[in-house]
DNA sequence: TACGGAAGGC
DNA sequence: GCCTTCCGTA
């Protein structure tokens, strides 16, 4: 075999973090028997012998910039065995991550590109980091640190099914490029789809429920394909990494209690996202091992969570799922130096762009009456200097996607209008959010009363959402329709008014309606 | 420097 | 499906 095109052995870590194996893994890449190139840069990434030709942006959460591009792309020609390989062809390739929403680019910083982790991370990590006073993405990301439930093959060990840890940072950190081009590209597994995945997730939940036994553990849920075990988060806040995005270890001593395997096939195009760490779940999921509902455990991961989603600019599909049989947990103050690190602005609940563009062709056929409901919350207005604004305001860390006003952004732009009318009920205005720190997002949710000039306003501002998604591409709107993201985001939407009435405190019953409306959407 | 269409390989 | 290669455009 060529050399530099060697297949055979695992990429050595570096870095002090390693990725858990799927990462790797050329099967971790559904339809994909090879290496991809978003695998390779984040293999970079991890690696400390090579931050001087790719790495982590500091101060932009999973921004990286490729300092030598001709490099790079000597890498990963070297990698592909393609040694025409150039900067150009590979920035050909990274902007074919853009459609999908993978990567986009920063703008105005040169070989600069930033990962999206709704698609990368979120199904995969969904106990993401909530950096509070986060440090400087510069490391690779880490993987979560043993725990008895816990088994990613470590990077570094020669031996592939390793034992335990798996999440450590016992970087050898050996330099060596060569290591890069070694990267086993191993037996593929055999990739679900997603749709099976949640509908799996969702019959195992049933199958929970109906044994009304969701403790006995052993045959709850299992890894089948992937060997892969997660702790379910733990704690915001407590993860040892604050440089990666990826920060997301679990910590070893809080155990997460509930564990659910991680499917390596699971990778970048989730469409919903429950709350265990992949719906991408084999069918062995039914007959599995380890599976606890602890209501603390899904406490914090769910607060968590939705504030990742809302800090990280994460599509509101990832957020946490509750089975339907499942009672939302209640809520509990984080400890008060956590709570100052989430200012949270809530922002509404999307709409959907189905719905938007339902709305807005009905809108043309019809000149729309006023809606007989009166949608109880004021948006605010939608623009990108807003969006700007209380993305620095947000800055759950020291997160603030400043430049992420891209069409993704736009497009997820959400507004509640429709969907409420289409639910044919309105929301209650919340009780008091017993989570602090939420207070200050709560503050900045109007809640009008009625006959209010706020109420008046809600339809202009749904208005400005419709022109932000008229104003998009023909093409691109068609392009994702086309991938289905209009019937995610139905869904979408409903989750993101779940996650508001889990931030706000909202009834349970509200919840479970959200809920169970989730449940039926998908 | 960046973008994206088009064609084609694997 | 995921690039690779080429190229025109901004």
């Amino acid at each position: 075999m060529k050399t530099g095109c060697s297949i055979g052995d695992k990429p050595k870590g570096g870095g002090g973090y390693h990725f858990p194996d799927w990462a790797y893994k050329a099967e971790s890449s559904p339809g994909s028997r090879q290496i991809q190139l978003w695998h390779f840069i984040l293999e970079l990434l991890q690696k400390e012998e090579f931050r001087h030709v790719i790495a982590w942006q500091q101060g932009e959460y999973g921004e990286f910039v490729i300092k030598d591009p001709d490099e790079v792309a000597r890498l990963w020609g070297r990698r592909k065995c393609k040694p025409q390989m150039n900067y150009d062809k590979l920035s050909r390739a990274l902007r074919y991550y853009y459609n999908k929403r993978i990567l986009h680019k920063t703008k105005g910083k040169r070989f600069t590109y930033k990962f999206n982790f709704n698609k990368l991370v979120m199904p995969n990590y969904p106990f993401i980091n909530i950096r509070p006073n986060g440090g400087v993405p510069q490391s690779a990301p880490p993987v979560p640190t043993a725990s008895s439930h816990f088994h990613f093959s470590p990077l570094d060990s020669p031996n592939e099914d390793g034992h335990g840890n798996h999440f450590t940072g016992s970087s050898s950190a050996q330099s060596s490029r060569e290591s890069l081009n070694d990267v086993s590209e191993r037996k593929p597994i055999p990739s679900e789809p997603e749709d099976l995945h949640s509908m799996e997730w969702r019959r195992s939940a049933d199958h929970m429920s109906n044994r009304n036994n969701v403790n006995t553990g052993h045959h709850g849920l299992q890894k089948h394909k992937s060997d892969l075990m997660l702790p379910v988060f733990s704690m915001p806040g407590m993860y040892p990494d604050t440089h990666s995005p990826f920060s997301v270890s679990p910590l070893p001593g809080r155990g997460g209690l509930m564990s659910v395997p991680l499917s390596p096939a699971l990778s970048l195009t989730p469409t919903v996202f429950s709350y265990s760490p992949s719906p991408g779940l084999s069918p062995a999921f039914q007959s599995g091992s380890c599976f606890n509902f602890n209501p603390d455990e899904m406490k914090h991961y769910l607060q968590a969570h939705a504030c990742s989603v809302f800090n990280y600019h994460l599509s509101p599909r990832t957020l946490p799922r509750f089975p339907n049989f499942m009672m939302p947990p209640p809520h509990r103050p984080f400890p008060p130096e956590e709570q100052q690190s989430f200012p949270i602005k809530l922002q509404p609940p999307p709409m959907g762009r189905k719905n938007r563009e339902r709305s807005q062709s009905s809108e043309e056929k019809h000149p729309a009456p006023p809606p007989p409901l009166l949608q109880p919350i004021k948006v605010e207005p939608v623009s990108d200097e807003e969006d700007l604004m209380s993305d620095e305001e947000l800055d759950c860390g020291d997160y603030a996607a400043k430049e992420d006003t891209s069409s993704e952004s736009e497009a997820e732009t959400p507004s509640p209008k429709l969907d409420f009318e289409k639910m044919g009920h309105t929301f209650v205005k919340p009780a008091a959010p017993s989570w602090p720190q939420f207070s200050t997002a709560s503050a900045r949710l109007h809640y009008p009363k009625e006959g209010t000039e706020a109420v008046k306003d809600y339809p202009t501002e749904t208005a400005v959402v419709e022109k932000k998604e008229e104003t998009l591409p023909p093409k691109l709107r068609f392009k994702r329709l086309w991938n289905g993201d209009a019937q995610a985001e139905v869904v979408e939407d409903r989750e993101c008014r779940k996650v508001s009435c889990i931030i706000n405190g909202c009834r349970a019953s509200d919840l479970l309606v959200e809920t169970n409306a989730v449940a039926a959407d998908s």
